[in-house]
Parts: structure tokens; sequence; C-alpha cells
DNA sequence: AACTGTGAAAACTTTCACAGCC
DNA sequence: GGCTGTGAAAGTTTTCACAGTT
């Protein structure tokens, strides 16, 4: 039997379960309830049982979960119990904001350089990384053995970036820029975009003036 | 009959469809059909044709719909076609790079005024706009109306920034920090958040290693 | 002929509910 | 008694496929 395809949506809450799990295991917590996973994270106990069924039994019945061993076995699934070097292209103000973020180099996230093609910022070290020539690009990758790229560049340097990041050898990019980028199906690419959930807050926010179909 | 939910699913590719029909319509084109609007964007004609059914009829049998008009409607269901009014909390690395994204302006979304608790940073001006104390949130609040907050303090002051703005007024909050936010049901919450993503990222690049079951 | 709008089918995700184990 | 693991049911989202309109 082959794993399942497992849904974002299970990865995501898989990640969250972590980061709970790791706080009960600094609190000194030896043992959670799926229900208790559940209450703290914002989802049922069923989903949480669920989720973790994809990968295995991991609780006792009666018992529940040994907090120490849940985490680990998560960090292994997730993939997250290593280091992972990153390259980031884009040395402007999200990058620079990505750069000082020190819980990403503590998570196992490690940015090691920093591209952009400005030659006002190339040579200089921007929150302890250097900045580095795009140019350089596919040799650094290659060399350091970066295998998640960041684009934050403007939008309309995008694409390019990430062609550059996969053709270097990247397996996935977390993308920033407001762009849909266009990629081959073994990359893996997320994206983050403010726009996209400021207009969703505004939708939230808006009341319904749509037209409508009459009623009976 | 009354608008049925509208799934986060469609508004996300609502504001997707919005942002090509803008550059669409900078380019001059003036019609557009589903399955155009589909391969820019990523998904099926059929998505497309769904996702405006939600709210209406908008487009011709036969020939597609009419780009400028699409806009406004889509401006319209969205509730992007007006001001709104930010509140931004916490001026450090992840606010400044808000701050500075001019894109959130041109689209609508003015930051009024970024609260810190550092007396450092109180009184400064970042990115044009001024820094105040977090004692002064409910009155600014108030005083200039802001109807949308973004937290982007540290994970340990988040709470309590929810908590401030939803009680200074605030209808809606963009979360950077990496917590769950605890909120009443009628103000709306969405959440970005970096590490998970990267997360997702290391899932999907990592070996399947998990516990299986034995074939047949 | 081209393309929309939409019920119905398929695919996917969550919840239910309970057997099984501690 | 308490809690997990999991099939089955319910709910949600996407895709299909075609009638209807220009």
């Amino acid at each position: 039997m082959t794993r399942p395809r497992i849904s974002e949506f299970t990865v995501r809450r898989l990640s969250v379960y972590l980061r709970l799990l790791r706080e009960l295991e600094a609190g000194g917590q030896e043992v959670v309830s799926s229900q208790e996973l559940a209450d703290l994270t914002g989802t049922s106990s069923a989903q949480v049982r669920k989720d973790l069924s994809h990968f295995g039994s991991f609780g006792k019945r009666g018992q529940g979960y040994t907090v120490s061993a849940l985490t680990a076995s998560l960090e292994e699934i997730l993939g997250v119990g290593r280091r992972w070097n990153v390259a980031l292209v884009g040395a402007g103000r999200i990058g620079t904001a990505l750069l000082g973020y020190r819980d990403m180099a503590r998570r196992g996230f490690h940015i090691a350089a920093a591209f952009d093609t400005d030659p006002e910022k190339i040579g200089t070290t921007v929150q302890g990384v250097e900045v580095v020539s795009m140019d350089r690009l596919a040799a650094v990758v290659a060399e350091e053995q970066l295998e998640i790229g960041i684009i934050a560049t403007p939008p309309e340097a995008a694409q390019e970036a990430a062609d550059r990041l996969a053709e270097a050898g990247v397996r996935g990019i977390l993308n920033f820029a407001p762009v849909r980028l266009e990629t081959d199906g073994d990359l893996a690419v997320r994206s983050m975009d403010v726009a996209l959930e400021l207009e969703a807050l505004s939708f939230a926010l808006t009341p319904d003036r749509s037209p409508r179909r009459e009623a009976g």
C-alpha cells in the first residue's frame, strides 16, 4: 500500500499540532488526548485522530498520546528534524524581514544567501547574510546545496526568479510576489499573498450587494 | 433567497480573477472567456463560471465576459471599490515591510497608524506613518474609523493585540503572528504564517518514511 | 459556432459513532 | 471508564456535460 495522497489541509494541521506539542513539551506535559489537541488548535478530536491515522498509530487507547513521542513522529513526518538550506531572492523589505525572522533558523530553515540585482546591495550584509548577485545564483545553489527558494522580488521579476531557481536545482519555492508562477510539476510551490488575504477580509466585511434571484 | 455561504476557495479565486482582469484591462483587452481566465489563473473554465454564478450572471453566451464590466462587478462583490482604513500593530520588521508595500494603499488599504509598545519607536515615523503608543489604540481606532487590524507583533503579544483591536471596534484582523487567536465569532480573522508554509514545503520534499500497512 | 450558466455526478474532506484496547 | 483508530455517513468542492443564448 502506497501512502495515499495527503491533503494540504491535513499537512497544515499537522504543523499546527507540532507547534502546540512543542509548547506542551516545554511546559512539561507528558501525555495529551486528541480532545485536548483539538481544543487547543481549533479543530475536532476526530479530525486530529484521522489526520494522524494517515501515517500510523501513535496513541494508546484509554491513555492518549505521549507528547515527546508524538512530537518526534510529527517532526519526522513533516521532514523538519533536519536542516533545510534556503536561497532568498530579493533583499528588499520583505526579504529583510524574513532574514530577521530568528524563528526560521531555529526551526531548521537556514537562509544561506540572499540574491539581488541591485548593485548597491550586492556585497553588503543584511542580518548577517551576504547579498549576492543573481548571476551567481546557479553556482551558489549548487555549491551550498540549497533546496528551497524564497521569492521576495517585485512581481515583474518573480517568474524569472522561479525559472532560475528551478534550473539551479531547487525543489521547492515559497513565493511572496503577487503573481501566479508557471512551473514544472515536480517543483513544490506555495504562495503567500497579503493583497489576497486583505481582499478576503474585505469580502467578509462587505454587506451583500450582488444581484440575486427572486424567492420562490 | 439569501446568499448561500460563499467558500473561502471561491473568494480567493475571485481575487485572483480580479487581479488578472485588471491586467487585461490595462492591456486593452475588451472581452475574455472563462477558458482564458482559467488558463491564466490556473483553474478550470467550469470553476470560473461556477464561482461567478454564485453572484449573478455576468457574461454573454457565445461571447464571453466584458473585461471592464466584470472587473467592476468583482470589485463590488469583494468590497474593494472603496477605502479601508487599517491599524497596524507592531512596527518591527514585518510591520515595516507592510508599511512599504505601495500596492496596499493603491488597492485601497490605507494604514492610518502603526501601534507599538517600544518607547524608542513611539513618536517616530516609519515609511511616512506615525508610530503611536498602544495606549492610544482604542482612541485612534475610533477617531479614524479603522475597520481592519494587522497584527505584526511577536507571538506572545498577538492575543492581547487582537483583544484590544476587537474591543476598539475593528471588524477584521490579518494576523502574521504564529499563534492561534481566540476571538469572537463576529470578527473576521485570517492568518499568514511563514513557518507553516515552509513546513508544508518540507513535507512535500520529504520522502515518505512513515509506518505503513502491508499490501494485500 | 462559440461560450455561458447550471443541474447532476464525482471527488474530496469532515463528522459521526462505535468496536477495540488500555 | 477513557480514549484511540476507523469504517460509514454527511457535508463540501470540483468537474462533467449539456441546454440555452448570442
